[in-house]
DNA sequence: TCAACACATGAACACTTGTTCATATGAAAG
DNA sequence: CTTTCATATGAACAAGTGTTCATGTGTTGA
């Protein structure tokens, strides 16, 4: 059921059986975006260290953006970013907003990083 | 040792123990712009799929490239980004050049980041 | 040695992303 | 109620990213 492509080498029996098998086994488009959307949020180094931060303790905004002396409006940003993925909550505690980790597999999955990074 | 900042909010008996603590614990910035810099490589789903494709079998460029419906262009410059995260590696096939991961840490990440996507 | 195939690469382009700046919202203290 | 502090948000901009198109390199087989 396979058709020669004009993509596809030219070795058919050698080819043609691993290439069908695999497509069967590749997960839907769905879920590879939202796998990717997901990695893209560890991917940039503001919200890296802003979930490092979190993992070590709960913190309100202001405090955050002292701590790693980024702009409190550039933290803001990120952490909406962060709520929108569903990784982070927050609630209100006087006039600060406390940010958390909504979610442990952010620990599990930055771990797995950190293993490969540091060889 | 604490200096006050006008980033920081109003309650230093508070929070400035909890900031001091965590400061000593973040790992260098190196290492976080390496661990951003790693899932930025799963932050694209053109990559995500290369690598998905890649933990089934290894291929080569071409049978990638219409396994996906990607153009070779396209596939073969994400190859050589994937290949300077050194993720994955390849060897020369006759024509072919065959991919393969080359690293175990791809696996576990993405099986990380999966148990999240799936709930 | 020449043509066909597999892959790589550079330039150009559109698109995305993250920051800054200015300003708005909203709770709280006086 | 007004001010102040903590946070959010919109617009604008620069920088980064991924694709396409055209072309180059290297290998094989005739």
């Amino acid at each position: 059921m396979e058709e020669k492509n004009e993509l596809m080498c030219d070795e058919p029996g050698t080819h043609l059986d691993v290439v069908g098998r695999v497509r069967d086994v590749l997960p839907e488009d769905d879920t590879l975006y939202e796998l990717a959307d997901l990695f893209k949020m560890f991917g940039d180094s503001t919200r890296m260290k802003i979930l490092f931060v979190l993992m070590e303790s709960e913190m309100c905004v202001c405090d955050i953006a002292e701590l790693l002396g980024i702009s409190q409006s550039a933290i803001s940003h990120q952490l909406r970013i962060l709520k929108q993925a569903k990784l982070i909550s927050s609630r209100r505690e006087g006039k600060n907003i406390v940010c958390f980790l909504a979610d442990d597999h952010v620990r599990s999955i930055i771990d797995q990083g950190l293993n490969h990074v540091l060889e």
